[in-house]
DNA sequence: ACCATGACTCCAT
DNA sequence: CATGGAGCCATGG
């Protein structure tokens, strides 16, 4: 699980009050379209509590529905405790959390 | 190498 | 706005 890995880590580096996107994890995982497989990736999520996987959201900026790890309002309240503001509907602003320098 | 799966993304209806 | 189909990638059988 090599490449799994590689996306661990990078989950890891989101700083706090930060959040990035599948695309942008992929991108930096080396391949820009592999973001169906980095959600995969957080789906087996060997490491709870270690891997943030609440800082991280689709292209929309929205959360994961349901198979979240504790569901949408669990991660919306990690998030917002983080400083990160949340919509009703599920989304955090990107243009003001997204992690650019991450990598 | 082929097929099936999936926390994605884009486009059409 | 909800739903569905097609394309992308990595993993496992």
């Amino acid at each position: 699980m090599s490449y799994y890995d590689t996306v661990y880590e990078i989950v890891k580096r989101i700083p706090r009050g930060k959040v990035a996107t599948y695309g942008q994890i992929a991108a930096i995982s080396g391949s820009p379209k592999a973001s169906r497989a980095v959600g995969y990736a957080l789906h087996f999520n060997p490491t709870p509590g270690v891997i943030p996987c609440h800082r991280v959201v689709n292209r929309n900026g929205g959360l994961a529905p349901a198979f979240a790890f504790g569901g949408i309002d669990a991660q919306r309240k990690l998030l917002t405790a983080e400083g990160v503001e949340v919509n009703a509907d599920g989304t955090v602003d990107l243009d003001k959390y997204l992690a650019r320098d991450l990598k």
